[in-house]
RNA sequence: GGGGGCGUAGCUCAAUUGGUUAGAGUGGCGGCCUGUCACGCCGGAGGUCGCGGGUUCGAGUCCCGUCCACCCCGCCA
């Protein structure tokens, strides 16, 4: 008898609907479930486009009903049958609910032993992690989890389409790139034609782009792996997916133009969400100001009040001696939520060291006659209190949360308190779904125990009105540098670079380099900036991240096919593993005894 | 580097104050069933309680060490 993979499948699993009624036709995939009620065995047929039911007894065909009792979970077969409608006994839950197919015929390509990973369970039982990892291709069977690869596969091909209809040319850059110390950890690999030395995994093609630049190919990006040895959170992993972008001539109007056209396409196509173009914009400071955060998430309110002056002359010295005093106004709507015992555990919430390490919350719930609920209301006085609660637009039913501190401690606990309270009091019900949000002029230097150092990188350009305080006052100095940030993750970030030597070398003498480090990290680039640069500037954005956050994910794993752990093992390959003594021979590596190795 | 923290049947989990033979659901196996759709019913099978050590008459449970998924801080220009 001819195999049925011959014939070929005339339909995926997804497609059937009551007009092909009638219809003979070929199916593949996997064995969803199989329900044996003896006279009638029922097969829920899947691949990646969808789940068919086929239905088998002794009267449509026996030597197929008898094949199909032994039918077990994840067996890959070939069904030949024809498609019935199921009419008033449809599956409404179903895509393809309407139909069945009456199987005359299957072909068992291969045989299934029992999954650690219960794939018809998909949405209903969650795997513990490591199972998940371990049998990777598995997980990856999962409806839930094709979903993902398909809409990250998409957004893959639309984003080329969009940029290359836009004059972009996709040019590649190496992997394998020389060393530089200094910024994220390098991967290194070692060389076996130059003994001893080591090439560096890129972090990002970011020098290469700008050397595109000089070249003329005045509109570039890629989609590409970037490579950085840090330590692994729930949205990072040691490899990931760049969309890289580059525009000679670019401001950042002109960039953003073009971004945002990539974007609402990409949200009207994939996701049918129509976005408002232009983006809002934020400068920096203001994000922090209003916010506490250079990533806000902007669907909902519960803005940063600033009471810092009305509170410096006060006699409670916590808030008169203190660099900040700023607070959040929760509307009455929420009173009942904030009990004592809540309060009390938003105050540790505040001073846990990963919310900022404030020295404390002071809280006031204001009550019907305007006065204050609260600890301080006495040390501070009623007509301060009244200050207080008109400024942060306060109302009878309102609880005041505040806090006071330095710059950094203050923002920080105020801004995770923020989310926080976005999450228990669930102020994202009706709101909107996508909220893009451009942050701008970012500081370009951040002082650091070594002096300033980039806040971005050493070739951002500063925004030209500020190349004066170079010299004055470094701190002060705002980058043309911008990130795109969406309901409160950075998707995406970038600046227009520094085409003048002049200001390249003053940039270079702040970092406090020397002409020999420049010359031995730099020297290629400096150099090509000798013969004609254009103004240039560019982006790049996350794909995983974008991908995460289009598909509802709450782990970059779900859309990284092979991910790494915590710690940066792949649990099905086994690897980091060790390498043979031969190769490490050939490539002059020896290494130290391990730590508690004897 | 630091903090939190999971690990018991193939899978997901339970097991009281340290106490008899470590349970349930699901999956798998055998049987029955002609309209199931998380099918149902009956039967029996399935365990290095992560690993090592200690306390104890007795340890899944307590102590010490260790490995480890996962989350966070530092870090990620």
């Amino acid at each position: 008898m001819p195999s049925l993979l011959d014939k070929g499948r005339t339909h995926d699993c997804g497609s059937l609907r009551a007009s092909d009624d009638g219809r003979d036709v070929v199916l593949f995939g996997w064995v969803h479930r199989q329900r044996d009620r003896g006279g009638r065995i029922f097969v829920l047929l899947r691949d990646r486009a969808g789940i068919t039911q086929v239905v088998f007894g002794p009267d449509i065909d026996a030597a197929a009903h008898e094949l199909a009792a032994g039918l077990r979970a994840e067996y890959c077969v070939a069904i030949a049958g024809k498609v019935i409608s199921r009419g008033d006994n449809a599956n409404p839950d179903m895509e393809t609910g309407a139909i069945e197919v009456e199987g005359h015929e299957v072909e068992i390509f291969s045989a299934s032993e029992p999954t650690p990973i219960n794939i018809a369970d998909d949405e209903r039982l969650d795997a513990l992690e490591t199972t998940r990892l371990r049998y990777r291709y598995l997980d990856l069977r999962r409806p839930s989890l094709q979903r993902n690869f398909i809409l990250r596969s998409k957004l893959a091909t639309l984003t080329r389409q969009t940029l290359a209809e836009g004059g972009f040319l996709e040019l590649e850059t190496p992997y394998m790139v020389k060393y530089t110390p200094g910024g994220a950890r390098n991967f290194l690999v070692p060389s076996r034609l130059s003994p001893g030395k080591f090439y560096a995994l890129a972090e990002s093609p970011q020098i290469f782009k700008q050397l595109f630049m000089v070249s003329g190919f005045d509109k570039y990006f890629q989609i590409t792996r970037c490579f950085r040895d840090e330590d692994l959170r729930n949205d990072r992993q040691p490899e990931f997916t760049q969309i890289d972008i580059e525009m000679s001539f670019a401001t950042p109007d002109r960039l953003f133009v073009e971004m945002e056209a990539l974007m609402t396409r990409v949200w009207r196509e994939l996701l049918g969400v129509e976005l408002e173009a232009p983006f809002p914009r934020m400068p920096w400071a203001e994000a922090m100001a209003r916010y506490g955060n250079d990533k806000p998430d902007v669907r909902f309110g519960l803005e940063l009040q600033d009471i810092t002056d009305l509170v410096s002359s006060s006699s409670f010295t916590v808030f008169a001696s203190a660099e900040y005093v700023k607070g959040i106004c929760v509307p009455p709507e929420h009173a009942a939520h904030f009990s004592r015992g809540r309060l009390d555990k938003l105050t540790s919430f505040v001073k846990q060291r990963e919310h900022g390490g404030a020295k404390g919350l002071a809280w006031a719930k204001i009550k019907e006659d305007g006065s204050w609920q609260s600890p301080i209301a006495k040390v501070l006085g009623a007509e301060l209190c009244d200050q207080i609660a008109a400024k942060m637009g306060a109302a009878p039913g309102s609880t005041l949360l505040i806090v006071a501190d330095d710059f950094h401690t203050t923002h920080t606990a105020l801004s995770a308190l923020r989310l926080e309270l976005r999450d228990s009091l669930d102020l994202l019900a009706g709101a909107p779904a996508w909220r893009f949000l451009w942050v701008t002029s970012f500081p370009l230097f951040e002082s650091s125990d070594r002096g300033w150092v980039s806040s971005h990188h050493p070739f951002t350009s500063p925004r030209v009105e500020d190349i004066p305080l170079l010299d004055e006052d470094p701190g002060k100095v705002l980058a043309q540098a911008y990130d795109l940030v969406l309901n409160g993750n950075e998707i995406g970030g970038g600046s227009i670079r520094i085409h003048r030597s002049d200001v390249q070398a003053k940039i270079f003498e702040v970092l406090g380099l020397s002409k020999e480090e420049v010359e031995q990290k730099f020297a290629f680039l400096l150099e090509a900036f000798r013969y004609g640069p254009p103004p240039h500037g560019g982006i790049a954005f996350g794909l995983d991240r974008i991908a995460m956050l289009m598909c509802g994910a709450e782990s970059l794993r779900d859309v990284i096919a092979f991910p790494k752990t915590s710690r940066g093992q792949d649990l099905m390959t086994g690897c980091p593993s060790g390498a043979d003594d031969e190769q490490l021979a050939e490539l002059f590596i020896t290494h130290r005894p391990l730590p508690g190795a004897d």
